[in-house]
DNA sequence: TTGTGTTTTATTGCCTCC
DNA sequence: GGAGGCAATAAAACACAA
């Protein structure tokens, strides 16, 4: 827009004519200027002459557009280059670092804190407002950068401390089986005969199977079967019960865990046999019965989470 | 030198607030 | 309704490798 590159001709025409005048007499450095509670370059006339002493400290003699100061003092350039085409121009370093400045001690611009600004740069105030447009853009994009850092490290601590607790809770589920094994065969001793014809159902699974389940951390047979006798209702025998087709069982079969695969008999157990069965052998404890979802795993990454969060 | 990616300046359109 | 802010975007300026 014309205005944009006419921001540029004027305020560059000004501050050009004020640096042709020669240094201000009196300068004030840009520390002081943001240090002090009252702002001597906010004093009329007087503190157009800010930024130029500014720049005057910092050794240059031109505080104008770069694209300007490359060039030749010559008055032909001097209309060359206030006849050239609008063309986007950066601002001067030293611009931008009273900006900057500005900037950190309020990223808002008030629109008498603009004029100011603008008067002690000589820019547009329209300029100004567009840099601290982009800067707050800048800083917000930063800003995010940061949060997802650390939002990255919580993630990821988080992630290392839901590891331990599933390794724990493998090694836990594991060592169970084992205690629910030995009591399985401490009651099958103690029932003797009784049991006898029924205990097949109960057989110690092979020791590579139990190896498998504790080392890998799979449901195991005998967990399973301990979910089905804890259950109220001891359907695990009900051939034609729906859940036999499904749950733990299918799921073992679908996973392919054919080491050891719970053949129930169904020949000749009667429901108060199942009952009397399940009481002998239930062990007092509980597991909380667990969907496949409370098993699924975290995305693998924070990346991979926050795209997943974002989905939602 | 040139192609390409990044940064900076500026515009546009929409939204909110007074 | 106007002013100002913001997000998205364009485009110029810049950096840099090949």
């Amino acid at each position: 827009m014309a205005a944009c590159g006419g921001g540029g001709f004027n305020s560059n025409l000004s501050v050009l004519i004020q640096s042709q005048r020669g240094p201000c007499a009196a300068s004030q450095p840009l520390e002081a200027f943001f240090l002090s509670g009252t702002s001597p370059t906010f004093l009329g006339s007087r503190s157009v002459m800010s930024f130029a002493d500014v720049h005057q400290a910092n050794g240059s003699t031109r505080p104008f557009l770069r694209s300007y100061d490359h060039e030749d003092n010559g008055d032909d350039d001097l209309d060359e280059y206030f006849h050239q085409p609008e063309k986007k121009r950066r601002l001067t370093v030293d611009q931008v670092q009273f900006l900057e400045k500005s900037f950190e001690v309020e990223n808002k611009l008030e629109p008498e804190r603009k004029i100011q600004l603008a008067k002690d740069l000589g820019l547009q105030p329209r300029q100004v407002a567009i840099w601290f447009q982009n800067r707050r853009a800048r800083w917000k994009t930063k800003q995010l950068e940061k949060d997802y850092e650390v939002l990255e490290s919580s993630y990821d601590g988080l992630k290392a401390d839901y590891d331990n607790l599933l390794k724990e809770k493998e090694r836990l589920k594991a060592e169970v089986n084992l205690l629910t094994n030995e009591l399985l065969l401490k009651e099958k001793e103690k029932g003797g005969s009784e049991l006898s014809d029924k205990d097949a159902f109960y057989q110690e699974p092979p020791a590579k199977a139990m190896a498998d389940s504790a080392s890998e951390g799979e449901v195991s047979t005998v967990a399973s079967k301990q979910e089905d006798i804890s259950s109220d209702k001891s359907d695990m025998f009900d051939s034609e019960s729906p859940h036999y087709a499904d749950g733990v069982h299918s799921s073992l079969l679908e996973a392919g865990d054919s080491s050891y695969v719970f053949q129930p008999d169904q020949s000749d157990l009667s429901q108060d046999e199942e009952d009397n069965l399940s009481k002998s052998l239930l062990p007092p404890l509980v597991f909380p019965k667990l969907e496949d979802d409370d098993y699924s795993d975290p995305p693998a990454s924070f990346e991979d989470h926050a795209i997943w969060c974002w989905s939602y």
